[in-house]
DNA sequence: ATTGCTGTGTAGAACGTTCTCCATTGTTAG
DNA sequence: CTAACAATGGAGAACGTTCTACACAGCAAT
């Protein structure tokens, strides 16, 4: 032990051969002997040798997979995480996250940190970008970007399907005899194209569309007190609504918090329904009517891909996962 | 543009000096002069050049840190996350996030890959190691260990004031006039000491005997359903207990549900306190007693020790956050 | 016996930095 | 005018891998 750190060069001269050979043994490479592969192995075990990744960096493979978080607070990225690890967990793979931050500009400065660490794909969750620049990342490195619609030719794509989730919530609020169905979504500065809620919205246009309704879009934030904003506005209305579905659970809170403080009873005088299924709105106290989208399964489709990607395969894909409706006591028939 | 990417020796054929002296200017070294300074930051900005992480490691920094997450479900980490990146935000080092799972070999797993990947130092979320697994790993690396009391020599430490927390929870609900309080803990099998749950119930101990109460601690689990089961078990007894201190608030949201379920008013009926003050505690609808930690202060300390640590300091450091009572709807005095 | 494989092992050059000398210059002291 | 020294720049050896060549053996086909 001169240094500390077991080299691949103290495995070979302890087993008697090449550093390449060592080099091949534990790559899993091509020409290698059974007997040569027992004696590295059995020197490697002795020894306790572990590849160090930057070296292996300036040459080929680092095994490490990068997940950039646009938002650590965001309740349903342990899910995607866990899909993405659970994915992950049998390969020689390792996933590092990267917290990026809510600006364009700390998650591209994340996204070449992770690039500058030489990790051989990212996956992007949710980022605030524009499309050119994402297109620029692709070039250099490997990506799969989760919650995006309209993904490029550049990379690979999640996305939750969102315009069938709206559909799914108008569908069953207009199913209860509903007609007055507001929808509260996020106000976006950034330039970014094919963000959910922006979908959402969309979605939810079509629904009501379909079903001969008016809509009628409320743009605060998806925040508890954006919800709660924007409910506050809604509910002073003389017509006001009998149902709102929030683009988010965390703004669907708000919302309740909002009829509350009205004096309205959910859902009796007031439906409302979220988006996101977080962990809490199953909560007895909370029993919010919510759309899943199944985080574990994302996760594990966008590591899938980013691994083919990585593993050679060009043309590029987007999976698209269907969102379930989760019906809990905060949406019922209109009192009439 | 050969293979992409903007090399060292790029920027000094840019500028015309040595790869030596573009060296020294990106780190800052000693003996460069305003001149080269110049010469060479202009070719850096013209080229876009951005060190190579990897080929970094081999000499000298890496100028990452490392976070390992002991349970990505846990609601305070964003907290102590952006602790630690605000603290960070203006110096060279990028922090990165390595997913540990629950388990102490998954645990282990993520220390050795980050190790791995050359990290300069790791922070470590409430590990669940041995103390000597610990004082290995601070030998190959610097650490921080974050919710872990009666830190070690070998490395800097930063702790909640548990013990002084749990008694703020106690002196308030006996203040209230609460006479039989129970407390929930979480049964924990790895052979780890000093987690927070233990010094919790530890200091619920001694606050009740400082008060002449008897202590009544019921261990099951931190979850939602670990409290619904135990304050289930707790309220179907003769002497039911006034009040119940969950050792964590996701835990308090079960009991709860227990109240709910058993028709008990809260807090007329019962007293409800929680530990960690995670976000949905003050949603009105929740309104929940609970003890809060400053995890950004906590990150932002961690943070703070760790590059001193790297920096050169080797006297070991044990910093103490104290907590504060957030008194909200769930606790009042019990129906007499 | 020669030729041409195939299968296995090794030498040695990358990869992009940092860092330890060493060389050169200019400046100051004697 | 020389000696000593400080300040600055550069050469070149690491760092721990991978990977491209190539060498050598053994064997089959000529």
């Amino acid at each position: 032990m001169t240094s500390g750190r077991v080299t691949i060069a103290d495995v070979a001269r302890r087993a008697g051969v090449s550093t390449a050979a060592v080099s091949k043994v534990v790559r899993g490479a091509y020409g290698v002997s059974a007997e040569m592969q027992a004696k590295v192995t059995q020197a490697i075990d002795e020894l306790g040798y572990r590849p160090h990744a930057a070296a292996r960096a300036l040459r080929g493979r680092t095994y490490t997979l990068g997940v950039m978080l646009s938002d650590t607070r965001n309740p349903f990225f342990p899910d995607i995480i866990e899909g993405v690890t659970g994915r992950l967990g049998d390969t020689e793979y390792q996933v590092l996250l990267g917290p990026g931050g809510i600006e364009p500009k700390t998650q591209a400065r994340m996204t070449d940190a992770m690039i500058d660490r030489s990790m051989d794909g990212l996956i992007l969750i949710s980022p605030v970008m524009s499309d050119a620049e994402l297109a620029a990342i692709a070039t250099a490195i490997p990506i799969v970007v989760v919650g995006r619609h309209g993904g490029a030719a550049a990379y690979d794509a999640v996305v939750d399907d969102d315009v069938m989730g709206a559909g799914l919530v108008v569908d069953h609020l207009v199913g209860l005899g509903h007609t007055r169905i507001a929808h509260i979504t996020h106000l976006e500065r950034a330039r970014a194209q094919g963000l959910p809620h922006t979908v959402r919205a969309e979605g939810y246009r079509q629904a009501m569309r379909a079903h001969g309704l008016a809509d009628d879009v409320l743009a605060t934030s998806f925040t508890e007190e954006g919800g709660f904003e924007g409910a506050r506005e809604l509910l002073a209305r003389d017509d006001r609504p009998t149902a709102i579905f929030a683009g988010a659970d965390i703004a669907a809170l708000g919302v309740l918090r909002a009829a509350d403080e009205a004096g309205l009873s959910v859902p009796e005088d007031l439906s409302v329904a979220g988006y996101d299924n977080i962990g809490i709105a199953s909560l007895k106290r909370i029993s919010l009517t919510s759309v899943d989208q199944d985080g574990h399964v994302i996760g594990a489709t966008a590591a899938r891909l980013l691994v083919e990607r990585i593993e050679g395969r060009s043309r590029s894909v987007t999976s698209s996962v269907s969102p379930t409706l989760i019906v809990r006591g905060t949406t019922g028939p209109p009192r009439r």
